[in-house]
DNA sequence: TTGTAGGCGTTATCAC
DNA sequence: GTGATAACGCCTACAA
């Protein structure tokens, strides 16, 4: 930015006849200031087109009035999974009334977590909502050690300190789901796993398995990694191996679309050979052919939900526990 | 953040038993200090676990390393076309080399573009790129004159400033795309234009009508808002005006495969009872049934260029003028 | 090569 | 209600 023609607290001061520390309790509306002054300032500020630094301003209040929203992942998983803007919705409505301003930030390159802590660190925010983090970042850890309010949109993996975090009951998600499976009559159910590297891929995995145990039946599971491609790979491994497939759980809505693609192409009709239920309810489950039964999770109020535990934070309360919030089977036609 | 406990200059200065100055020599690798000095700095800087403070010094050297990229668009768009995820990674991959840390920044709220303009204009920033802008913004206008370094993703409407600029001849894509489905023998060929108010809208449109004049076959036209929803309503219309339809013509990929989906739910064939090209050449092009034929624009090496004209303003360069990258056409199997 | 000192633009604590 | 004045943490001539 070129500053040089920027005016200062000091200019206006002068042009309204008052001195630097009136001019600052006007910009910040602070309530014992005579009207008319008030107004002569106002007119200084817009004569000169007055814009407070916010590097000064940061520099003694300690606060940038933006908040980060971390997504250690590849971007072109960030923009293809509607999960992510589902997340982004929640958090940014909940912060529009705020004088907050939201900053993202996805990961530049792999394994540069040193310059994504050193941000984080360098004072440009007043904290973080990390989304989709993998365990198997190491990163993790430095991230919850941070003296810097943050909030995880799932339990983080491998981190035990406490942290504060707001996630949907997955394995509970996962069991309505493949129980659903069952309840209409299907037994050779497999699953399209998220990857085990993450608190969601874990948990729907294991409500899958929980019930088939129960039922005395096989698991037959392939790992995706919540990408497009992944669930098509997946899925065609696990029609590979389980030709007699007759239902589909996926852990995603994302995966789902392609397991729904490849099922087709393959001569499976859905549901009739093979039904489906995917996890999310995000937008593309009814733009799929046949419409997706999924299982709902509330993302924008997940979002919601860590905007206002990050603002608490900012403002001093000390929270780190975990909330979780119940899903819900949406039937549609895939099962 | 919680600075109360971190360590400023003049402490390590301290603990290194030299002065702040040449502490903030070693920090910002000034080559004349005494290698002995430097490592005994290193040392307290590791000891006190020493981070900048990114506002003071942001406050001094009227820098801050960071950028940003900024889409006046609802989230949901933003992150649900890879065309976003194609540029931003450009973006990301030139920058990486780089200290900058890009900054990703969405519309909040709709209309709410003073809380942007004040962000940009706070100091924030060093520079930003505006990508996927609408002509009906009136901020614009307002962008391109800041004083901020800006670059835009495409010729801006509206804006009666020179502003740099990146961009495909989109009319001369678009005349390819359309002029493939006349040679392979097409005469009924429709489009599901983008939005009348966005540059690739009007040229890819402009194209299309071109080489439809020149053919002297009519127009058919519907408007999307390039969402995969919006190309959904607009092949529906053009259906349903038009059931003659035996080739078509889509302004982007994502609203291509929309329409590659209600082809196929109206008994159509593709690209037998219909040929349909699309544009971009997405990741989405090849995961379609069939796979789409379309107008490859280099999306990753645009933000690329993006990246690299910004930073050049940034150290100085005074560029003003739109550049311009050619597209390809690439056939697969929809046309 | 290193230290001294002044200033970047704001806010906040005092007096008045 | 308003005005000095001292920080905030860092960089950078200028001196030494």
């Amino acid at each position: 930015m070129d500053w040089s023609g920027s005016p200062t607290l000091e200019q206006v001061a002068a042009l309204a006849g008052v001195s630097r520390a009136t001019v600052s309790r006007v910009v910040n509306g602070s309530p014992k200031v005579l009207p008319e002054t008030v107004a002569a300032v106002e007119h200084a500020i817009r004569e000169l087109g007055y814009v407070p630094n916010r590097a000064a301003r940061a520099l003694v209040t300690r606060r940038t009035d933006s908040i980060a929203i971390v997504a250690p992942e590849p971007d072109s998983r960030v923009f293809s999974d509607p999960f992510f803007a589902g997340m982004l919705s929640g958090v940014s409505k909940t912060l529009a009334p705020t004088s907050s301003q939201l900053v993202l930030l996805i990961e530049p390159a792999a394994g540069d977590d040193q310059r994504l802590l050193r941000y984080l660190r360098g004072g440009h925010v007043d904290g973080a909502i990390i989304i989709s983090h993998h365990g198997r970042d190491n990163v993790l850890q430095e991230l919850a050690q941070l003296p810097l309010p943050i909030v995880f949109s799932a339990r983080p993996l491998g981190v035990d300190v406490p942290v504060a975090s707001v996630d949907v009951d997955n394995v509970a998600g996962a069991r309505t789901g493949v129980e659903h499976l069952l309840a209409i009559g299907r037994r050779h159910v497999g699953t399209v796993a998220g990857p085990l590297d993450m608190t969601a891929g874990i948990d729907r995995l294991t409500g899958y398995q929980d019930v088939m145990r129960e039922a005395g039946l096989p698991a037959m599971i392939a790992y995706g990694d919540f990408t497009a491609d992944g669930g098509e790979q997946a899925t065609l491994r696990l029609l590979d191996e389980h030709p007699d497939l007759d239902g589909l759980f996926v852990a995603s809505d994302l995966m789902a679309t392609a397991a729904l693609r490849v099922l087709s192409q393959h001569g499976r009709r859905v549901p009739a050979d093979v039904a489906v239920v995917g996890f999310d309810d995000s937008v593309l489950a009814t733009t799929t052919t046949p419409k997706l039964t999924t299982v709902r999770q509330p993302v924008e109020q997940l979002g919601a939900r860590l905007a206002e535990i990050l603002l608490a934070k900012i403002g001093g309360a000390q929270l780190t526990s975990p909330e979780i919030y119940d899903t819900e089977l949406i039937i549609r036609d895939s099962a």
